[in-house]
DNA sequence: CCTCCACCGGAACGGAGGGGGA
DNA sequence: TCCCCCTCCGTTCCGGTGGAGG
């Protein structure tokens, strides 16, 4: 039944792109002085997650480089490489540049250095998850570096400059800005249809299904996608033609829960502990949670170090933090 | 209004782990 | 080989904040 299960990835990026184009135009005009080997415009993509950011970057460089020929281009998340030093290893990875950098040992200065001495042609550098970041002066770094172009890709423009240095922000001030809204029901449907022309037989699902399916997943493409993928991959498993209403039922909070569940695994040991404590709990007092915490950890860290979980529990959307000082409460997020 | 106190998060430090250079 | 220096992570110390309670 599936065909090409590449295209059922969230992540896959499209040859033709649907509902995006004025999005696209702009990006692509943004990033059009490369065609004359300038450094582009920054961008700033910002929207809520699936509705097309990280794919409409992707393509609009994508179709650079099949008409430019002389410029480099590099896609760094940020909520993977959220140091200093990680994001400029990736950058110069992106030139070529890391191989004899060896990772652990060179100063982050050094990393600099080689990037500033770059004077090869245009290089588009997209930053993903850009509001994920521990150190945003990096930003500035890159900035400084004339042939490197951005393309920044966050949630919300608020929150985003909230953390900026003011060197970064105000440089920011005269970035292209584009917003990206939810896709209504239709439109979600139709980016449904493409994948499964392109990764499903033909009659595997009716209009009615994927219209549900756009329906429950609010605007999330990404969402969409993987609850398809699910019923299509549990249609495979039960030996199945096609994609039953029950199927999908049952995809839907399987495809939520999907998303959620690859960060959690991200976490290191006492950091999935404090987040199941507070799963446990579903709310949970600071100073509750610290002495469950001690009382089911092998060798505890201490408070502070928890504070910092927490911190980064609260940053990768997993837990919320909410109230002030003493009237603090931890609450999972589902 | 003032003083506690639980809690937050910045700064500085030190050790683990790992590569470079003499 | 030994020593130095890097990053990363956890720790220690501490000042700030804002409800609770006198």
């Amino acid at each position: 039944m599936i065909t090409d299960a590449r295209v059922l990835d969230p992540t896959f990026v499209p040859a033709e792109t649907q509902h995006r184009d004025a999005e696209l135009n702009t990006l692509s005009a943004a990033l059009n002085p490369i065609t004359r080997g300038e450094p582009a415009e920054t961008a700033l993509l910002f929207g809520p997650s699936g509705v097309g950011k990280t794919c409409i970057a992707k393509f609009a460089v994508d179709q650079l480089n099949d008409t430019v020929a002389n410029f480099n281009h590099a896609y760094i998340n940020c909520w993977q490489n959220y140091s200093r030093f990680q994001t400029l290893y990736r950058v110069l990875e992106g030139i070529g540049q890391s191989l004899d950098i060896h990772r652990e040992s060179t100063p982050t200065d050094k990393l600099l250095d080689r990037l500033r001495d770059y004077d090869g042609p245009p290089y588009v550098i997209i930053l993903d998850e850009v509001d994920q970041h521990e150190d945003t002066s990096v930003l500035y770094d890159l900035y400084r570096v004339r042939e490197v172009s951005m393309v920044l890709i966050a949630n919300r423009e608020v929150e985003l400059f909230t953390q900026l240095d003011d060197r970064v922000a105000s440089r920011l001030t005269a970035a292209m800005r584009i917003h990206f809204d939810r896709y209504g029901v239709a439109e979600l449907v139709s980016i449904l249809e493409d994948r499964v022309r392109w990764g499903l037989r033909e009659d595997a699902i009716t209009t009615d299904q994927l219209e549900r399916i756009a329906d429950a997943a609010a605007g999330d493409a990404r969402v969409a996608i993987s609850t398809l993928r699910t019923a299509a991959r549990n249609a495979v498993e039960q030996g199945r033609n096609q994609i039953t209403d029950a199927l999908i039922e049952e995809a839907e909070p399987k495809a939520m829960a999907e998303i959620q569940q690859k960060t959690v695994q991200k976490l290191t040991e006492h950091q999935r502990l404090v987040y199941d404590i507070i799963n446990d709990y579903g709310e949970i007092e600071p100073g509750e949670l610290y002495a469950e915490y001690r009382d089911q950890a092998d060798n505890p860290r201490t408070e502070r170090t928890i504070r910092n979980y927490l911190r980064k529990l609260c940053h990768y959307n997993l837990v919320q933090a909410e109230g002030e000082g003493r009237r603090r409460v931890y609450r999972i997020i589902s």
